[in-house]
RNA sequence: GGAGGCGUGGCAGAGUGGUCUAUCGCACUUGUCUUGAAAACAAGAGUACCGCAAGGUACCGUGAGUUCGAAUCUCACCGCCUCCGCCA
């Protein structure tokens, strides 16, 4: 959500935003909404200004005849106001709808573009895998090495089902424990959120009004969380903190549902797009300021980009041109991993900043050293998200015989093994 | 799931329809006094929105309702606590 103050005094930068993102939006209808809205306020507030002094003079008076006749009078008022307040609850209902809708302005680095396919590479790491044998994919080694079952998974789940099992799970346990020490070491507070959470916190997020078919929602109109990000940023909503607390820094640990809806016919095989996976999300509240902003979302992004290359899998970063950000984001770096037998990039994280966009929206405020009120900045990045990270895994470090050469840093995880077999 | 109780400002805790726009206390800020501190005394201090300002409006868990007037009455919901039941 943005301060509509500051949409009315930078109208065409809310505009040329909104337009960069791809989003069609009447920026002129919300500020003459938002006149009706003030003025009719002032109506409502001045007429119950009235009320309050008339119904105090009402108490003080001893003559009956008067009081009966101030009563009588403020009846009327009573109507009058009446009327005023279902125009302004009416008018106010439609003002948040769209405000609701006003995407955040993206950063001036980012670039034009409409889909994920314009976005522009920043970074490249490693050296694209070659294989002096017959490469596979990650479905034909986990299989024959049994480290997944997709038959069975799609008979308990159905389309997207899966189960990880022996090596499989245990490269995902040993994945979890490695993260966990890593981003600990970083300075992030390992946290296991709730994942069934109230719609509010998704409105918080910016990730409603507008994704609605992408959530599984429980028969109590919950919905079930698709990242961490969702209940850790919701975390301190309605909270006044303290600037010396700041920043917070949340390694959030979690199951993450997602529906796919509307993507039925992409990666229908494998364990790039499942409906659960687990992931480790980097969640960071820090004072309102731009540059503090920055900072942080290129710490959280190098994070990963370091964690990755401890695992030693090529990758590259890109950064997200304007249609391919979320309505609250103001700047976004995708990290994706080099998948030899598709030979391209698969994503794998996404590190974004918000400014106070989320922050406004779930109340999350802190007092400065002066003591004065500011809603907190909100960033959050993948850590590591399981197991779409085994795809690369395995198919980069296949070897002739079928095997999977585990990496250096997860092999204490592992009972000590170099390869699996 | 059943029964009962409770939600008031940073904390604690009064207030069951109007008696000045939430009492008193603790903590907080400033001042007086003091070499300094403590104590005492005095004053001040919440959040959001509207307004150039003066000022106004809203906020006693949330939302509706009754009333000229609601923290107070009515209804619904949410949360917490206690006891019982069930349960990893």
């Amino acid at each position: 959500m943005l301060d509509i103050k500051f949409i009315r005094e930078n109208k065409e930068i809310v505009e040329m935003g909104a337009k960069k993102k791809h989003v069609d939006i009447d920026i002129s209808h919300l500020i003459s909404l938002d006149d009706d809205r003030l003025k009719t306020l002032k109506e409502v507030e001045d007429l119950r200004a009235e009320v309050n002094k008339v119904s105090n003079d009402i108490s003080r008076h001893q003559d009956p005849n008067l009081k009966t006749q101030l009563i009588e009078e403020m009846r009327a008022v009573k109507e009058d106001i009446k009327a005023k307040e279902d125009k302004l609850k009416n008018v106010t209902e439609e003002w948040q709808k769209i405000m609701l809708q006003v995407p955040n302005v993206p950063d001036m680095s980012v670039p034009e573009g409409f889909t994920d396919e314009e976005n522009q590479e920043i970074k490249a790491w490693g050296e694209k895998t070659n294989f002096d044998f017959d490469a596979k994919d990650h479905i034909e080694i986990m299989n024959a090495l049994r480290m997944v079952d997709f038959e069975r998974g799609t008979k308990i789940h159905g389309f997207r089902g899966y189960f990880l099992m022996n090596d499989g799970a245990m490269l995902c346990f040993a994945i979890w424990n490695y993260a966990m020490e890593f981003f600990s070491a970083r300075g992030f507070s390992p946290v296991i959120p709730p994942v069934i959470v109230k719609k509010q916190n998704l409105y918080g997020t910016g990730h409603l009004p507008g994704d609605v078919e992408d959530y599984y929602m429980t028969q109590d109109e919950d919905a079930l969380a698709g990242t961490a990000e969702i209940p850790l940023t919701g975390m301190h909503g309605g909270e006044i903190l303290n600037h010396n607390v700041l920043p917070l820094k949340y390694l959030g640990f979690s199951p993450c549902f997602r529906r796919e809806a509307g993507s039925h016919g992409k990666d229908v095989k494998g364990l790039i797009r499942v409906h659960e996976f687990y992931k480790m999300e980097q969640v960071v509240l820090c004072e309102a300021n731009h540059e503090t902003s920055v900072k942080f979302h290129e710490e959280i992004n190098k994070n990963t980009e370091e964690f990755i290359e401890s695992l030693g899998i090529p990758y590259r970063t890109v950064i997200n041109c304007g249609g391919d950000l979320g309505l609250g984001q103001v700047k976004k770096y995708d990290i994706e991993l080099w998948v030899p037998k598709e030979g391209k990039y698969r994503e794998i994280s996404s590190a974004s900043y918000f400014h106070d966009f989320q922050t406004r929206r779930f109340g999350i405020r802190y007092k400065d050293a002066e003591g004065k009120m500011h809603y907190a900045h909100s960033l959050n990045s993948t850590a590591i998200p399981t197991p779409r990270i085994l795809v690369s895994m395995v198919e980069n470090f296949q070897q002739a015989d079928g095997g999977v050469r585990i990496p250096e840093v997860l092999r204490k995880y592992m009972g000590g093994r170099e390869f699996i077999k």
